[in-house]
DNA sequence: ACCTATTTATAAGT
DNA sequence: TACTTATAAATAGGT
């Protein structure tokens, strides 16, 4: 298409040569771009001159990577090297390791058990007894630890208001108060105190022990 | 270039968007060629329709891998790194979250526990309870299932006594126990005949619902 | 897939 | 490298 038709083939002269490929690569570039814009097409289009000079397009919205990438998948030639593909098969194998735990998470919370047999049954019941079982017995050391401290507590104050109100030692209030938030801080804080047990923790499960 | 002027807009109807595709495509593909012979270019150009369908041109004597090489060297741009990037921070993201999986399972579990608070016993322990109530209850349905066929059973059995033994239709032992047997798989077969029901199953807690 | 009027790209010249 | 223009090539719309 101009002033005279040209074979294909190399052309000879440099200076014609040159000319010829900024003309056309301006061309294909204008072309990428509208095939683009018109039907809604991803290119990826890099070219280098004979020079080494190099020019490159890639479609808006997206990414030469993301080109490549699915480049990769659809043609299943291996661009990346060794280390790419140790990494995405460490990924693929820690994904299933993920979906798998994701299932045991969802069957101990009682979901999609529907389609489970017998002893699948049998064996999450049995884990969760047994996670229930440690679990109430770890409350239960705590609960016993709370009311063991607070035994010790309610004597010592006894034992204080003996003191301020029967042994002829008047204080001010100022020092009693001293004295026992005192005691609190030294005594409770070794064991965490939160929460309202009384209400929360059972004794473990009486018939527990016969079935495990 | 054709009948009319388009503007270079996405195309709205379909059929015509996918025509155009195909012959701009195969405009670009030619005019990728040229250039390479005329002006002893190197070109790559991957193309992707909106359906997905992927094209490819790379010019003879290179491979995409080559271009991809060149074009990582002199655009600076790190196509590996990048790629390598981001498929390590995709791995650290699932590991870190396949590690909060694992400590949740095993705190089902009932294991290393002994580092938490009481909030969390306390959520654990609903968890707990949620699940064995959920893994219960249909254990209980398969029980229950099992309990009537077995009655079902029981019935048919005494009345096939009935007859043998009253009804004056003396048989000889291997008949009754042919009878029997058939009667036997024709039944029991619809509903899993795997496990000892009887000694595992028992109804759901009693206090259960209380607390839920 | 083919046809063709028309638009677009570009070879050669400046 | 940029502009010009005659001409080749691409392609839009229709069949």
């Amino acid at each position: 298409m101009g002033r005279g038709k040209i074979e294909i083939k190399r052309i000879e002269n440099s200076s014609n040569r040159q000319v010829t490929y900024s003309k056309r690569r301006n061309g294909i570039m204008k072309k990428a771009k509208e095939i683009t814009v018109l039907c809604d097409a991803h290119v990826s289009l890099v070219i280098f001159a004979s020079s080494g000079k190099m020019h490159e397009y890639c479609s808006p919205s997206t990414t030469l990577i993301d080109i490549l990438d699915r480049y990769h998948k659809q043609s299943g030639k291996r661009l990346w090297d060794a280390k790419h593909e140790n990494l995405s098969n460490e990924l693929d194998r820690i994904k299933k390791e993920n979906d798998s735990m994701q299932i045991e998470l969802r069957h101990l919370k009682g979901e999609d058990i529907s389609s489970l047999h017998h002893k699948e049954l049998m064996a999450i019941e049995d884990a969760l007894e047994i996670g229930l079982a440690s679990v109430r017995n770890k409350q239960m050391e705590f609960y016993k630890m709370v009311k063991k401290n607070q035994r010790i507590l309610e004597e010592e104050n006894k034992h204080l208001n003996y003191i301020v109100h029967h042994q002829g030692m008047p204080m001010e209030a100022g020092n009693v108060r001293e004295v026992e938030s005192g005691y609190h801080q030294r005594t409770v804080r070794d064991y965490n105190p939160q929460m309202p047990f009384a209400f929360r923790v059972q004794p473990i499960q009486p018939n527990l022990q016969e079935r495990i």
